[in-house]
DNA sequence: AACAGTCTCAACCGCCTCGAG
DNA sequence: TCTCGAGGCGGTTGAGACTGT
């Protein structure tokens, strides 16, 4: 017993949308609120199914929703929650404001998953492609981290990371092939590595980019205008603002052409201290790293978890902090 | 200019989850 | 407890844009 598809009906319309169809969504929803899905279509005018409908509003037509290129910032964090999370769009979407789940996937599919590959790292293990074999999977280890971080990589094959490396673009074998192209304005990407320490450092606005994008809204689904608050969060707020990347610039020596891949060291560190119970950051790989308890995934919503999801993010900035020495030294920088 | 190959991303599809009754 | 429908989610598709020859 099949259920009946949801877009099944006669003279439905398919494909792009047009402007004007656009005008009588958006209209409708301004006036009624979201939800009903099922009954919009008809209410507003539209020969589309439902569930289009919804579609269309969420990842295209909400107004709050950023649209545009990523900034190195943002697909750093993609590259980081999908190396904790896997394809979990809406939960990545989660932590980026303003951004919808199938946009972040289609940047995933089309641009970050052919960089990482180009760099020789496996955008589904995200650890470094043929790492049981490929001797440029090792670097002099001394080189690694200037903290006293141990000089093997190696994890437990439990882990996952059994193999974990830490690599460059210059160690890195041209991918088979060799024609993955940057095309349309990709910028060479930064490692993981320096997007954890960039991202420490911004660590501490975390509770300004989740205070700002708390938005409240009208009946009607849209956000509150209010001049002095929150609705300038939301169209001011830039979570990467210029001046934000300047201190990070400054602080980690931002070179996108020497570029490490020591994440799995992060990965490492967790998996030590789960397994030694030490108290200040007790996840597990494969968990959220930012939100310990799947069960307690952030709900948009949800002080608690907006609270919850805050402390997991100050305790991963703390760690990259204590370790602020992890930036990888190239043997090819000058 | 024309054509073919490639890329991008909006939109669709089908399955899953959750809550109401 | 079960059924059903709405909404959510991730994978896939295909039209149009772009690029190379």
């Amino acid at each position: 017993m099949s259920r009946k598809p949801c877009c099944v009906g006669e003279g439905l319309k398919k494909g792009a949308w047009t402007t004007e169809e656009d005008k009588k969504l958006i209209s409708y929803i301004y006036e009624h609120g979201e939800g009903g899905w099922r009954d919009i279509p008809q209410k507003a005018g539209l020969k589309r199914c439902g569930k289009s409908c919804r579609l269309r509003w969420t990842n295209y037509l909400k107004p709050e929703i950023k649209r545009g290129e990523f900034s190195s910032e943002e697909e750093q964090i993609i590259i980081m929650l999908h190396a904790a999370r896997g394809n979990k769009w809406s939960v990545i979407a989660r932590h980026l404001p303003r951004r919808t789940d199938n946009e972040i996937k289609n940047y995933w599919n089309t641009h970050l998953k052919k960089r990482l590959i180009e760099q020789g790292i496996d955008p589904v293990t995200h650890k470094p492609l043929g790492s049981n074999t490929n001797p440029t999977a090792t670097t002099q280890p001394e080189k690694l981290h200037s903290l006293d971080a141990p000089t093997s990589t190696s994890l437990p094959l439990s882990s996952g990371f059994n193999t974990v490396s830490k690599i460059t673009r210059n160690d890195v074998a041209p991918v088979h092939g060799g024609s993955l192209s940057c095309k349309k304005g990709i910028k060479k990407s930064s490692s993981t590595s320096r997007l954890l320490n960039k991202v420490a450092a911004k660590a501490t606005s975390i509770k300004d980019i989740l205070s700002a994008t708390t938005l409240s809204y009208e009946p009607n689904g849209f956000p509150t205008r209010n001049e002095e608050d929150s609705s300038n969060a939301l169209t001011d707020f830039d979570p990467f603002s210029q001046s934000l990347l300047h201190e990070v610039h400054a602080t980690s020596d931002f070179d996108m052409d020497h570029d490490g891949y020591d994440f799995s060291y992060f990965l490492e560190k967790l998996e030590r201290d789960d397994h030694n119970k030490e108290p200040y950051m007790n996840v597990e790989y494969g968990h959220d790293l930012l939100i310990s308890d799947v069960s307690q995934e952030v709900s948009s919503t949800s002080v608690d978890d907006q609270d919850n999801m805050i402390g997991n993010f100050e305790d991963w900035s703390n760690y990259l902090l204590d370790h602020g020495g992890l930036i990888y030294e190239s043997p090819y920088q000058n």
